[in-house]
DNA sequence: TGTGTTAGTGTTAAAAATACACTAACAACG
DNA sequence: CGTTGTTAGTGTATTTTTAACACTAACACA
């Protein structure tokens, strides 16, 4: 038992996950087996714990939720309506993550609780204030991918330039012309090609890429900045 | 007296407070009264308490400390390392604030503890990991201010190009060719020329213009962007 | 009346963004 | 085995945007 002179909230941290079906942008889902909203899908997330960070709390719940581990995580914003949790304060912390969901794709259910990929078009209402959570984390996701290079957090490590193009239009809502992102992205001298190329695809098959971590940030302290 | 069965951090609020001395960029401080840190100077700000939100905490101590109702306040980044306070776990939300600064110049203690404007650039060392918040908001502002109109927040409602393009030089440190500048900040249609000119200045007065907010609104829901 | 200081104004050159259409490679299918 | 479907890959011309640059106007003050 812990006694304080006066109420606290209790504190969560929530986790907006990412990822990108061929076909469009998903987000992962739980479905809550305790009231209040049983049977109601929400974030992933849970209590902080009285020794770990922020967003130690995100990793491990994370991890036990959805087996996800070491992917991109980055704090969103922090939402504390007094009465955004029907039985008592809570204040809960989002997080928003990305992950590449190419290879292991539609399983996610690594754990006890129910888990599933929701295209963030059509997703389900959900528990809480979670719905406005993830609008929340969506809109930030749309404006920091034009000019961070987050993207590349949602495909695998090596992939093509029509997989990169895909990917911006999906998650930006618009088209491209296919000869000036190439120019553009390949101009910024950020991306190696592997010498490999694409292999089981029934089409002329693409030169696979990476992206160089280690060159953007040369180039950024250098004062260049990404822009899409 | 109250009672939980596991141990719950302490939730405070921070405020990074932001205004424009005619000469550079300083944030407004306050002076510990109490142990820890005891005369040192910190960011105003306090516990949140049982049935306000967080950005309601935020003002309410803005407000006592520093006298300050109605400024632009927007939430910045939630800092909860494990050891952030020496006594015991306090997560805090921080949030940052503009203020125009020219009127009511080098004024601000209005309330019991003493406050003072310093020069971002020269602050003293502050207490707990304010430094660090105060880094983070710095950071926030000067990416911000390039895409979203706010740097006017830091101006009277009634300015001078004169005065927005030194506001612009004194936030990125970056100087600006005078021509291109009011050709781009004119072009995008947000000010209004209010038809006054410049009063009590020892050199030809220059016209005052404001923001036009709704305007701004307008333009932003048909895909316009700010950008400086 | 002169000096200091900021306001205000256009043009030209360079760079970046946009629009646009065809051939190449390969698997799958008949 | 050739036809079809599908994505990969490539260059140029036009338009738009950005960058560089220098002088006159107004006004307070000495």
């Amino acid at each position: 038992m812990h006694t304080y002179a006066y109420p606290r909230p209790a504190l969560t941290v929530d986790c907006v996950v990412f990822g990108l079906d061929e076909g469009d942008l998903k987000v992962l889902l739980i479905q809550r087996d305790l009231e209040p909203f049983a049977g109601r899908w929400a974030l992933p997330g849970g209590f902080v714990r009285g020794e770990e960070s922020l967003e130690e709390a995100a990793r491990r719940e994370l991890a036990e939720e959805t087996g996800l581990r070491e992917i991109f995580l980055e704090q969103l914003y922090t939402f504390g309506s007094p009465d955004r949790d029907p039985r008592e304060r809570v204040v809960s912390v989002a997080y928003y993550a990305l992950v590449a969901l190419a290879g292991h794709r539609p399983q996610a259910a690594t754990d006890a609780r129910q888990a599933a990929w929701f295209s963030v078009d059509d997703a389900p209402d959900l528990a809480f204030d979670h719905d406005h959570i993830l609008a929340t984390a969506l809109g930030r996701l749309r404006g920091k991918v034009r000019y961070e290079p987050i993207g590349f957090e949602l495909l695998p490590s090596r992939f093509t330039l029509g997989q990169l193009q895909h990917l911006y239009e999906v998650v930006l809502k618009e088209v491209f012309d296919k000869r000036n992102f190439r120019k553009k992205i390949l101009g910024m001298g950020l991306l190696v090609d592997t010498g490999e190329i694409q292999k089981d695809v029934a089409h002329r098959a693409a030169r696979l890429y990476r992206f160089d971590e280690r060159k953007y940030r040369q180039l950024r302290k250098r004062g260049f900045s990404f822009w899409l």
